[in-house]
DNA sequence: AAAAATGTCAACCGCCAAAAT
DNA sequence: AATTTTGGCGGTTGACATTTT
């Protein structure tokens, strides 16, 4: 068996979040800021583990979330983001404030990355994908070459440096 | 109307670097 | 200096929602 949970003390709560747990939280971090997660719960009266706590805090409950959909405008940054740094989300999500790595993954994930093939192009490498006489796409002829006007691409695996 | 497919998204897992001891 | 613990990250899962058949 492979390495031990986290929080093994059995009768740990796991899954979605209560507004009760929500609202411990909430006050504890309010009141108290942000030091040692691991003794959040207990201090908090809350059956999570630490990394549990940090998690919603971070992703949901920090005051200065931006809530709702993300703009195009957003979207398109994202896309100029994604081809200079990959799967990089954490450093992505740094040019938005508010906004949570987790919420531009799963945009990507979900959305993003489908528009994109839509648009002929490849979410890994950003270009334009060969299309050796059409395969599974829903043909109409037209997709691939009006694309080529994208002006991102390239320079996808550029910075080996800082994280 | 029902079921199947697809989409959405919160939260988990394990890895590993940084911090602590 | 070496070992252990914590926190940050990205990939992935699975529950629920929505859309399609």
């Amino acid at each position: 068996m492979g390495r031990r949970p986290c929080c093994e003390k059995i009768g740990l709560k796991r899954g979605p979040w209560t507004i009760e747990e929500d609202h411990k939280l909430m006050s504890f971090i309010l009141n108290n800021g942000i030091h040692c997660w691991r003794l959040v719960p207990k201090l908090a009266g809350l059956l999570r583990c630490g990394k549990s706590c940090r998690l919603r805090w971070i992703n949901y409950l920090r005051p200065d979330l931006k809530r709702g959909a993300l703009s195009e405008a957003e979207e398109d940054q994202i896309i100029q983001l994604h081809s200079r740094f990959g799967n990089r989300w954490s450093k992505i999500a740094a040019h938005f404030p508010g906004r949570t790595d987790n919420e531009i993954k799963n945009h990507w994930n979900t959305r993003i990355k489908k528009k994109l093939k839509e648009l002929g192009l490849d979410p890994v490498t950003h270009k334009p994908i060969e299309q050796h006489e059409n395969r599974g796409a829903k043909d109409e002829g037209i997709m691939q070459s009006k694309f080529s006007e994208n002006s991102f691409e390239l320079k996808l695996m550029d910075n080996p440096s800082s994280n």
